[in-house]
Parts: C-alpha cells; sequence; structure tokens
DNA sequence: CATACGTGGGA
DNA sequence: TTCCCAAGTAT
C-alpha cells in the first residue's frame, strides 16, 4: 500500500455544486467542475501579495535575465538557499553575454554547494544560445523559452508571466498544493497530467493584466502560509473559498506518491598526496555532481577494491592507505557511506582522457567542489 | 510515464 | 534516525 492509501476513490470532481461562470469545455468537451467558484478569491489575493510579499531581489529587477536566473536558481532549492547565491552569480555574470562568454567551470564554481548542477550547465548552454540566436535577449514567446535547456513547463510560465506579462499560469509544488486544497482537488500531483489539469483550472482565474503577479502570489501563499504541514489556515486570505478547509482535507491534500526508498553505497574517497599537493579529479560532464571535482574515489567498500579501483580507471598507484574517518553524504535518490583515506602517490602515468588537478590546499577553494566532499578535505586537513 | 538529479532544514 | 519537502527538468 502506498502513500495515496488504497484506491484512488478519493472525492473527485464532483466536490462543487456549481461551475466557474468563465468555464468552458476542454478539448474532449469535458467540462472542468470545481468546487471554488467564486472568481473573488484572486482580487483578496492579490491584495494579500501585495501586502505581505516578501522583498526578494529578484522582484526589485524587471530584466528577464535577472528574473531568468532566479527561477532556474529556485528549481527545487528553497528562498533561503537562493538568496546566499543569487546576489554573488548576478554580480559575477550581470548579462546573458558575459554568461555565455565565461568558462563553464567559473558558473559551475559560483554554483557550488546549491546543488542540481544540471541547472548550472544547461543554464550556461542556454546563455550561448540566447547570446548567438536571440541576439542576448531572452525570448518572449512561451514555446521559445521552453526551447532552451532548463527551461521547463513551469520555469517558462513563470518567466514569461513575470518577465513579460503572459498569461499563462506556472504550477510548481507551491502551485499545485494551493491549487488541490483551494478546489479540492485529489489528483496526484506527483503526476505530470495533474500539474497540467491544475494549470487548466488556474487558466480560467489568471488576470491578463498581471499575470505574474498572480503566479507569484500563489506560490507565496504556499510558501508562506498554505505550508505543506501545520498550514496557516486563520491567517489565510482565502480561507473563505477554500474547499480542503471547508470539508477539513487539508491534512489529505495534496495527494502524493510516497518517494523510493535510498538505496546505500560504500564509497571511498582518497587524499592522494605528492610533494604537499593533493590530485583532484573532474567528474564526467554527464551525471551526478558532472563536472565538478572530487578527491579521487569509486563505489567500494574494502580498502583493497577501492586501490585496485583506482588503478584500474584512473592509472592511478597508491604506496599505503591509512584510514581518516568516514562520514555519510544524502541525495535525495542515495546515501554515500564515505570512508576517507590518505595515500602517497606512486608516480607513473595518469588515465589520459580524465581531468585532473595537483593542487596545494590552499587551491582547494578555487574549484568547484561539491557538499558531499567537503567532510572529506576537512579530514585530509586540506583547508 | 518513471526515474535521476543536491542540498539543507524541520518534524 | 529517518523521512519529508523545496519556485522542476531531462531523458
Amino acid at each position: 500500500m502506498n502513500a495515496l492509501g488504497g484506491a484512488m476513490a478519493g472525492p473527485n470532481q464532483h466536490a462543487g455544486t456549481s461551475r466557474h461562470p468563465n468555464s468552458n469545455l476542454q478539448g474532449g468537451g469535458v467540462p472542468i467542475l470545481h468546487a471554488s467558484t467564486d472568481p473573488k478569491w484572486v482580487q483578496h489575493l492579490l491584495d494579500w501579495y501585495q501586502c505581505c510579499r516578501r522583498d526578494l531581489p529578484w522582484r526589485d529587477t524587471d530584466d528577464p535575465y535577472a528574473i531568468w536566473v532566479s527561477e532556474i536558481m529556485l528549481q527545487q532549492t528553497r528562498v533561503d538557499t537562493v538568496l546566499r547565491y543569487y546576489p554573488r552569480f548576478i554580480a559575477r555574470f550581470p548579462t546573458t553575454d558575459i554568461l555565455a562568454h565565461s568558462p563553464l567551470d567559473a558558473v559551475l564554481h559560483t554554483w557550488q554547494g546549491l546543488g542540481y548542477y544540471a541547472r548550472a550547465r544547461n543554464l550556461h548552454r542556454a546563455a550561448t544560445i540566447v547570446s548567438r540566436e536571440h541576439q542576448g535577449h531572452l525570448p518572449a514567446d512561451i514555446r521559445a523559452l521552453r526551447a532552451l535547456p532548463g527551461i521547463g513547463t513551469y520555469t517558462a510560465a513563470a518567466i514569461g508571466s513575470i518577465a513579460y506579462g503572459i498569461p499563462r499560469p506556472a504550477v510548481d509544488a507551491n502551485a499545485a498544493r494551493v491549487t488541490a486544497r483551494l478546489f479540492g482537488r485529489w489528483e496526484d500531483v506527483g503526476k505530470p497530467s495533474t500539474l497540467r489539469t491544475f494549470c487548466e483550472i488556474l487558466e480560467q482565474y489568471i488576470p491578463p493584466l498581471h499575470p505574474g503577479d498572480f503566479n507569484q502570489a500563489v506560490m507565496e501563499l504556499g510558501a508562506l502560509l498554505c505550508l505543506p504541514q501545520n498550514p496557516r489556515c486563520p491567517d489565510c486570505p482565502l480561507v473563505g473559498f477554500c474547499v480542503a478547509n471547508r470539508r477539513q482535507w487539508i491534512g489529505v491534500l495534496p495527494r502524493k506518491q510516497r518517494r523510493r526508498a535510498v538505496e546505500i553505497v560504500t564509497r571511498g574517497v582518497v587524499g592522494v598526496h605528492h610533494h604537499g599537493q593533493y590530485l583532484l579529479h573532474r567528474r564526467p560532464e554527464r551525471g551526478l555532481l558532472g563536472g565538478l571535482w572530487e578527491f579521487p574515489g569509486g563505489d567500494h567498500g574494502t580498502k583493497a577494491a577501492l586501490r585496485s579501483m583506482l588503478t584500474k580507471s584512473l592509472g592511478i598507484h597508491l604506496k599505503d592507505m591509512l584510514c581518516r574517518g568516514s562520514y555519510s553524504h544524502s541525495f535525495t535518490h542515495l546515501r554515500w557511506d564515505i570512508t576517507v583515506y590518505h595515500a602517497d602517490w606512486v608516480p607513473g602515468p595518469l588515465h589520459p582522457v580524465e581531468a585532473y588537478a595537483w593542487i596545494s590546499p590552499a587551491e582547494l577553494p578555487d574549484y568547484a567542489m561539491p557538499s558531499a566532499f567537503l567532510p572529506a578535505s576537512k579530514l585530509l586537513g586540506i583547508q
């Protein structure tokens, strides 16, 4: 049995007694039925947003590039975290053209610790496309935005509405939660089809003249009041319109499939030492932590297996491997149980197709290293 | 459609 | 400790 309980026989569709005046027949001729039929909730929401919204740096600008960067950083990432990165990134890469002509390594370095590094790689690649094919101007068109790497359904709608006033609902996790509760919808919000449905619902309410404020207001409501746990319904400007509140469904909506169990991987990493310097290895461009620097290592439990793996994959020969400690690092989908070794290098040719750097401890901050390896550097006494 | 892809905070 | 969750996208 999953988190959704038994059959999906939850209340669905019939939650309302009437239809929004503007609701129209959708593609298949099926009317969208929902309970919150009073469109007055939109003005309540906009009024609340006007007075209570947070003052965030990307709300001070109308520069599409700056809005673009903020939306990429905010993907799956909390505002508090983005605030630590966004000003630095904009200061270092203030325009699309400057970003496009900067080395990827510099972009990854600024992104270090923020996670989901494909975002940084895609943003950089998209900047080169915008610079070359759009004269450095982000296109003001949903389909053209959607065609850029790293910009999906949500982000295209967010940029389009905020930067260009295009009336398209931006349905992120906040908006999905708000929509599920406000309209009493029992669909699994983890399914893409649900997000499409929610987008169609919101499309009937999005104000043509203020789509950006509307989208941000919905998300802000989800971030500040309509919380996943312990939502602050008494403070909510939409409490009188909310189906879930009226029917006491707040605790069960939104419905979501439970996450798969995390895989546990035993990994060893080595501080390969030679004349006061340590060897860093650049991970392959694609995949987990792609393009970032690491201490050479592998998913092998025993010291002997790790030694032979490093010899085989990278051409590294080591003297005695001394254990310097261990720690765990959790990702969404897996957990690394990492043992850290120190070993002197036996000089010899390294595997030529891989990228390496010999660094002194003082140079470590110049390299983009993910959070997963920072405890290792500490255990090795580097930095 | 399901899964890979980071990190840090909170319960 | 463990799990959930966050301004999702690519494949």
